[in-house]
RNA sequence: GACUAUGUAGCUCAACUGGAUAGAGCACCUCACUACGGAUGAGGAGGUUGAGGGUUCGAAUCCUUCCAUGGUCGCCA
């Protein structure tokens, strides 16, 4: 049992034999002491008062002695006014340490010991590369995904790509007015990027058109309207959705383009998917599966022939789920997906949904309409909103070119990584792809830190210079840490020692380090639980903090004796293991040297 | 305007969900150290937690009224 709730057990009882009133064990709140008092975890007594019907400080003392006296842990106390302050024994930490913290895995639950979670993220469009914005988003679907999944769901990581609609024909259209047969072999640019130059060009091309226009006379709102490229990218759209040949010949060739670029960049950024999902495959059967809600009467149809929601009865208005002309918006298609991954998953218990917190009204509308469709399962899926990332002139404008793309942006850490790396002199005698190996990870490291040690919900600010810093709070930070625990524990096997089971007991600065590899499961359940990684970076901080300030103040071989240095090892061993266990949950990937 | 989130040190972020003197990093100042990996550690300074009112043993956290900022309020996606 944790310490906590083993705690707040032995607390219950002794509260009982105290004053002879029964509480529920969670009544007691279990915190750990500030390390300005001494003790270990601390009971707040303050609520306890009014059944115990004494003053809270006469009852965190009586409650003290009662828990010294029961069998367990508890070894002593002090109570400072109204907080009881616990001493635990030091032998139940050397225990854990030798046990459950030794325990492969430890702070995860075995895979399918809880429901089967969906969880989307990226889905971009296929008209432009991945920028900054898609790396929170990707990072953290990723993330979540192992979280969830090491908290025993069996988790399904997919992504819906948006790959129709007039954004996609606007490319096309200007592809083969300039492109000249330009292809991604011909020119070497990444598909992507290639796709993204024709989307801009046709964006300048329409541009020139409208002030031409204006400037003969027709009103800027018309000549928007009339531009020829853009009555040329809406013909283009018709044209694909009869299956058109030629149309539906070249989309198909510049997506896979798109596809190809895409695929470097994640695997660059070290996502993956279990799935890939098609607009352009979903939205037909969105427009089915909203008839079949018609026919049974949980939509309505206006004259027009339009089908809308009733959402009123939830505080919401009424929502339109298809066109009267039978054109698909983008409900209709969200509906047809996310219908489509319960029949082909029909164990799925809920889909978790990485998408900016823009869209928190079309997700709520979402939800409700599952639910209206009779899926039990809408209640639990959940909108993992996250905010904006800015930058310290506003927000990313691709008008302003103020856009930072992903691949530059990860090539410049990589770039800082080898840098800092060269001076150090630590990787010498790696060849070349190990040391490229090492810079990704260090580089990434320090991305995807950065971007998930904030509240997901909350928006943040991407300050460049602040961003590529590898000192202090970073992710850089951690993983040298980790490095010099990993290279100790090499030296010690190489030196043959091995730690025996007769280890010296634990002195109050070992104890923060302790308690916080202690606190892992929790921090896990808790990320979990709120899909947040934020929780989980933060702790991952905190426990290389501790780590480094001890690692400073003892020399772990050159401990006086071999109780003193076997405890040492084992802390570090622990350390090193929950701190991969950590990151890897943050999708961070963790080098031997650096 | 309505709805919704956010507002904490100069800056970027925390705060175990109502608990003790609100903590880190960066920047600034001081100190330690030829170190099992210095991409280090210790300390100092820096706060009326946007403002006011309320709830109670106790509020950054809950309620309320304002203020500021972002987002949403399309037969766009």
């Amino acid at each position: 049992m944790r310490i906590d709730n083993l705690l707040q057990s032995i607390a219950s009882s002794a509260f009982e034999a105290c004053f002879g009133q029964a509480l529920p064990a969670d009544q007691f709140s279990v915190q750990m002491t500030r390390k300005e008092f001494a003790g270990d975890r601390t009971i707040v007594c303050f609520p306890l008062a009014r059944h115990s019907k004494a003053a809270p400080d006469a009852t965190a003392t009586r409650l003290g002695e009662a828990m010294v006296n029961a069998e367990g842990p508890v070894e002593g106390f002090n109570v400072v006014k109204g907080f009881l302050n616990l001493e635990i024994d030091k032998a139940y930490w050397t225990q854990w340490l030798l046990t459950e913290a030794a325990e492969e895995g430890y702070g995860t639950r075995p895979v399918g010991s809880a429901p089967h979670v969906m969880v989307e993220y990226s889905s971009p469009n296929t008209n432009k590369p991945l920028h900054l914005g898609h790396l929170r988003n990707n990072f953290l679907g990723h993330s979540v995904s192992r979280i969830l999944e090491a908290a025993g769901h069996k988790v399904t990581k997919v992504q819906i790509v948006n790959d129709r609609g007039i954004h996609i024909c606007k490319s096309m259209v200007a592809w083969r007015k300039f492109g000249e047969g330009e292809t991604p072999e011909s020119s070497g640019v990444k598909g992507d990027k290639l796709v993204g130059k024709y989307y801009v060009a046709f964006d300048k091309a329409f541009k020139a058109e409208v002030a031409d226009l204006v400037e003969a006379g027709t009103p800027k709102e018309d000549a928007e309207k009339q531009a020829p490229i853009l009555l040329e990218a809406q013909e283009t759209l018709r044209l694909w959705e009869q299956g058109d040949t030629d149309t539906v010949e070249l989309w198909k060739t510049m997506n896979s383009w798109v596809y190809a670029g895409f695929d470097t960049t994640y695997r660059t950024m070290g996502v993956e998917f279990d799935q890939l999902y098609f607009e352009s495959d979903t939205y037909l059967i969105g427009k089915e599966r909203v008839l079949e809600g018609l026919e049974r009467g949980v939509f309505s149809q206006s004259e027009d022939g339009a089908i809308w929601v009733d959402l009123t009865g939830d505080g919401l208005d009424r929502k339109l789920l298809l066109r009267g002309d039978g054109t698909a918006v983008y409900m209709t298609q969200d509906i047809g997906t996310a219908l489509l991954r319960f029949q082909d998953y029909p164990d799925l218990d809920r889909q978790v949904y990485t998408v900016g917190n823009e869209q928190e009204y079309h997700f709520k509308v979402l939800f409700l309409v599952l639910g209206k469709l009779g899926f039990p399962q809408a209640e639990r899926c959940h909108h993992l909103s996250y905010g904006m990332v800015e930058l310290p002139e506003g927000k990313m404008k691709s008008r302003e070119g103020t856009v930072v793309d992903a691949d530059d942006l990860m090539e410049e850490m990589f770039g800082i990584a080898r840098d800092i790396a060269r001076e150090a002199g630590k990787l010498e005698g790696l060849d070349e792809a190990a040391q490229r190996d090492v810079f990704e990870r260090v580089g990434l490291s320090a991305l995807k830190y950065f971007l998930l040690k904030v509240d997901p919900k909350k928006n943040m600010m991407f300050d460049p210079t602040a961003s590529i810093d590898f000192y202090g709070n970073t992710g850089p930070f951690i993983l040298f840490n980790y490095v010099r625990g990993r290279s100790i524990l090499r030296k010690a096997a190489q030196e043959g020692i091995e730690p025996s089971t007769d280890i010296a007991s634990l002195e109050a600065d070992e104890m923060e380090l302790v308690s916080l590899l202690h606190g892992l499961p929790d921090v896990i359940s808790e990320s979990a639980s709120t899909y947040n990684p934020s929780l989980l970076a933060n702790w991952c901080y905190d426990v290389t903090k501790a780590f480094s300030s001890y690692y400073q103040d003892h020399s772990i071989l050159g401990a006086d004796d071999a109780a003193n240095r076997d405890l040492r090892l084992v802390l570090t061993e622990r350390f090193t293991r929950s701190l991969r266990t950590g990151m890897h949950l943050l999708g961070i990937a963790l080098p031997e040297r650096m």
